[in-house]
DNA sequence: CATGAATGAGGTTTCATTCAT
DNA sequence: CATGAATGAAACCTCATTCAT
């Protein structure tokens, strides 16, 4: 498994400032799209824009940091929610924190498909990230009894990840329903066997 | 059904021009995207900025004519398909074709989020035009014995075109696979019965 | 006296597009200045661009074209006007009429400025064509008793051109507040003398 | 009297392009018009484009700061010309020094006319800085007996606004004459009481 | 002769990026 | 380190002019 470096500044202020531009990236990207203006970020996150290029000199390395928080904090959702949850209910929790990161990837989609080299190691790292995340979800719930045992994590988030994209016409309700469906999925399996 | 009149310009010259600016638009929107400069459009066409501003005053004129182009050629090619395939492979062949507006329509998608009214018309135009088309590919292999009978047009649309998306990371013949089996779901039905 | 060459068309349809584009000229050229797009004014015409092209070639060849046409229509008020009042009403409505024409000049003043040579035999026509007829009204006043007799016409124009000039803030009733003024102090020296 | 601030730019290098930048849309404006391109102003002014809309995001605003300055520069030459000349002097090289704002004003004409909102405080600016200042030099002289006390600063700045504007045909001479002219009028009315 | 489609130069404006403060 | 002013390339779009129809 590679390891997966953040940069992290020392200073408490740089810190903050760095985290703001994270925040304020993640909302403009959504509401803006990826080639949205820097001013709108930095403006948004209280900064100059010289203190956006100190931290990310690419556009790419913001867009990269964003996803990565993203996928870091979705990953770090799942012990929280096993313990507000039953064993299948945590899964079905997750994979519904799960579908906002996949409709803030489809957000990126065009800076994503750009070849950008410094894209490349994001697919593996959401899988690395995610696939332990939701394997340790699954395995608790398949132990129980609530879910059959025959659904590996990656393809779980291989499926929900095509079926729950927001869909042009349609609410976010509707992933919810998608989610919802693939979960009674899990459970029937478990309670025909 | 609503009619979708496409304005079309008198002299041949200028619908030549059309023509190429809307074969050139749909190469280029695929490749760079739909905020790709006017200017690598026009040179792919031959033919001046004035010319596609004439012809398509906003950016919003030129997508949606791509678009309805897309859908109208996938509508039209039901016929040629049906002839050259059996009842059920005219259908599979159809899907195949219509899993590549599919993915132009993925491409066009930052601008079909944009909110610009312009785009409104433009769903329901995909099931009015392809919903007679797909449907009456169905009817005869349903006719013939080859395929489920409970399935409609409409779902059937909406579930491909979730399931074929491309999906980054993925060459395109995952979405052939996921259509073959989707096809092979319609057969079984069939057999089963 | 220098002869001024108008260019007029043979064939009657000719001829009534070039009115349509001096009439619709003058009106643009009030509404949006002289660097009007030529879109409007043949729109407002009635006329394809090339029309306006093959009549005046250069947009100079327009301008003047159309400030003859009111120095002409001017001019040729004076008779009319003659015939309508008193020897000093003709004066002061033929002023009256003037400063339309003052106004008109002063929206084509940027063109007026602009050093092209063509237009360096307007001034020149403006004396021409106004002198006498002005003139022919201010004998007959002058004649008659009604004004003094010593001032000349083209001191009158000069003047009228100065103190009846549109300006900025103030309407159409200011010049007009100003001829009257003028053709009191005409009758005011009658009187005194 | 209603205040009208001007904003300021706080570093050094800012005010001084600003400057820069007045400056040169001055003279250009003189030379070219309002309708100048921008390129024209940057280029003389020694800065990118960039700066220009950075500092004056509209046409309009660079017309106001350019005619605020012209008028300023106009309320504030009173003092020194005060002392440098005998008071019916100053009054007269003031008047002098006001045909030149008139001129600017006039090459911003159609600017002016333009029914922007943008310019509606001129008028009131220009009363509000040039009254005091030509009132003073009016009181100065009439206290001294060398002018009429009957005429007040803003009749004197309407009536030399209008004939004193410059002529098309004529030279700035033709100005500078009628100003004398009407300082004649001036000390006229002051001997014969 | 009239039309209006095509052209592309030239203007405006935006914004990523650098760098003085 | 942070700021935001300056830069200018690059995009947009308009419109004068030409010329095929």
């Amino acid at each position: 498994m590679p390891d997966h470096p953040a940069p992290r500044p020392r200073r408490a202020d740089a810190r903050r400032n760095v985290d703001a531009l994270l925040e304020a990236a993640k909302d403009v990207f959504a509401d803006a799209g990826v080639d949205a203006p820097a001013k709108q970020i930095t403006d948004r996150a209280g900064v100059g824009v010289g203190t956006l290029y100190r931290h990310f000199p690419q556009r790419a390395d913001l867009v990269v940091a964003v996803l990565r928080r993203e996928i870091d904090a979705c990953a770090e959702a799942g012990p929280e929610l096993a313990a507000a949850h039953d064993p299948a209910g945590a899964v079905a929790a997750w994979l519904h924190r799960y579908t906002e990161l996949v409709a803030t990837k489809r957000g990126l989609a065009s800076a994503l498909h750009s070849g950008d080299p410094a894209f490349d190691a994001l697919p593996g790292y959401v899988y690395d990230r995610l696939g332990p995340a939701l394997g340790a979800l699954l395995a608790a719930a398949a132990k129980a009894g609530q879910i059959r045992t025959d659904v590996t994590a990656k393809d779980l988030l291989h499926a929900v990840a095509l079926l729950c994209q927001p869909v042009p016409g349609e609410g976010p309700e509707y992933g919810r329903r998608m989610v919802d469906m693939i979960i009674d999925g899990l459970r029937y399996g478990s309670a025909r066997r």
